[in-house]
DNA sequence: TCAGTTTTGTTGCCGCGGCCAACATAAAAC
DNA sequence: GTTTTATGTTGGCCGCGGCAACAAAACTGA
């Protein structure tokens, strides 16, 4: 059985190129675009509209002889991704539509034991809006700090990953261009999350992403782990209030090197309490790497700062709930026949 | 248009199958294991059989009522593959069956002038084993290596890539077990080839995997490339030479660490120099891994030898040829017709 | 103004290929 | 022998993509 057929997989594709030229893409641009034939573009995006996914959207403008298509784009009335953050002193929960865009977005104190008055406003929220949940991904440091907890759920499994995981995804221009990035996250923990080529790279067992403990200096200062000289001790938020950014830079700048040197990534994305830190920790991550950086054959990578702030990680998960239904519309079109 | 249509991938579902239990599975077994309706399975086999893919071998044996299946294995006189080695000092060819095995194998000094007699001797080989050539792929460190070249390419492009990664293809038990390892290659380079859950990862721009010059103590000793001490001042071929093994190992480890704190392996395998070398280096890799191994929720990635010597990257490179067919058995099927 | 040209979207038909049901075959159980 | 169970094949059905023809909508040029 193939993993997806043959109609599910043009769904997907003909709803990827609404998605990626909204309100700009006609049937025959999808056609012309994919080798699809016309027809078969015709029938694939009735069948969207149908359910839901896709609106005609006026006529395309276009200079030059020929009939006008009929633009196409996607609803933001159909499936709502639902997205929580749960950490021990915080929480969040955000909503987002077929679009990507936030409709919903709460942070809490309190860590897990907000969730349920987050999880019911965002509910009402997704209601209101004439919104269907389609799903739920939550990122949390450890798994069984969602056990117990009871989550809307749309009928499909919860999805949970790492908060650094999450943030990464909440990246959207750059996994639309399908760059290759790390994104690292600054928090108690000093998380990575790998996207390659656009898509998320999950470890074996869902392990890895863990830097924190990654050893800068033998000889460096003891650390909670009982080791020694560890990135934390460096970078973590406790080091970043008393020591200089310099050092901190210094220190990630040489464990991302040696990340480069093996996976040949196009950026850095500096996400948590990093993020506001990139003006002062980029210069020295850009040193520390060009001092073991080995690339003949390719570019430096870029580092920036991520899009959003402690947000991310809620608003990741709700976008790869979304992005579910993307990537298998067929899936949500027929979500009521079995 | 499907990347691959559904035929075609269900050609080489049955294959894989077949590849996978050779001489033990029969066209019910594929259809109980896949989910694909007996008589579509029959239709599947009956074209890999008319195309020289596979052949019936006797019956199945089991136990119980009921009429015995025709075992189905894969043919060994089809496709070769043909892969080349091409370093600064020596050259290697290698040819491959459909299954594999190796047919032909041989090492020559010279580097690239060597390739021109190695490609006529395997091709001869080749012929004489009643075998056709289905793909050619070289493993070279430098691309304009290849330059000027020419190789025998069965009417497709010849794929390039690291030794290191070619290296780590060979490891066929690995691979057909879907593990996710680091295949780390000492040399003139100590290259690295990522495997994740039995897939090659390659770097977006083909760059990556060349980890001799991650820095493991900036007041190391000088190196050739004008920074201060690089992994291969301490695990280099000089290095391993002159300096005590267990620092070699220590340091080896120290850069594997960082590695599987961010990506969650389930094994380092040791090849080129340090493959002989693995009873020692071992211990001192695994004691420098533990000491920034953070894996609550998993174990602590195995270490082992490569299993194949100073073949293994025309040997990889030669599978990864066939691996082709077997990936997409219908452009086999059809390359007369154009 | 109106035919000619170009592009868009729809409709009817064909064919590939997977699924289903029925049947022939082979081996064991009774 | 008959019955039961598993394997492999055959014929027919149908989903769905491709093709060709046509209608519709915009521009171009006498």
């Amino acid at each position: 059985m193939s993993p997806i057929g043959t109609r599910a997989h043009n769904l997907a594709l003909a709803l990827r190129h609404v998605a990626e030229n909204p309100g700009a893409i006609s049937r025959a641009g999808i056609s012309d675009r994919t080798g699809l034939n016309r027809s078969t573009t015709s029938s694939l995006v009735d069948e969207l509209i149908g359910g839901g996914l896709v609106r005609e959207a006026g006529a395309t403008t276009r200079s030059g002889v020929g009939r006008r298509g009929t633009a196409l784009a996607l609803r933001t009335d159909g499936p709502a991704g639902l997205g929580f953050d749960v950490a021990a002193e915080h929480a969040a929960a955000c909503v987002v539509d077929l679009t990507g865009r936030v409709r919903f977005c709460r942070t809490a104190a309190g860590g897990r034991r907000a969730v349920g008055r987050l999880a019911r406003s965002a509910v009402a929220a997704i209601g209101d809006a004439g919104l269907t949940l389609c799903g739920t991904e939550v990122a949390a440091g450890v798994a069984d700090g969602l056990a117990g907890l009871r989550l809307p759920d749309a009928g499909r499994p919860v999805v949970l990953d790492s908060e650094a995981n999450f943030a990464a995804l909440a990246e959207d221009e750059l996994l639309r261009a399908g760059e290759s990035y790390l994104y690292v996250s600054g928090g108690h923990d000093i998380g990575a999350g790998l996207v390659v080529d656009g898509r998320l790279y999950r470890g074996r067992h869902g392990g890895g992403g863990d830097i924190g403990h990654v050893r800068v200096d033998p000889d460096g200062p003891a650390c909670r782990c009982g080791r020694r000289g560890c990135l934390e001790q460096y970078a973590g938020p406790l080091a970043l209030r008393s020591g200089p950014l310099d050092r901190a830079g210094t220190a990630l700048g040489g464990v991302l090197a040696g990340y480069l040197n093996l996976l040949d990534l196009d950026r850095i994305v500096l996400g948590g309490i990093y993020r506001d830190l990139t003006p002062w920790l980029a210069p020295e991550i850009d040193r520390a790497i060009g001092a073991q950086f080995r690339g003949t054959r390719r570019a430096r990578p870029e580092i920036s700062a991520a899009t959003y702030g402690a947000e991310a990680p809620a608003l990741g998960a709700a976008r790869a709930a979304v992005r579910e239904v993307l990537a298998d519309p067929l899936r949500w079109l027929t979500r009521f026949a079995g």
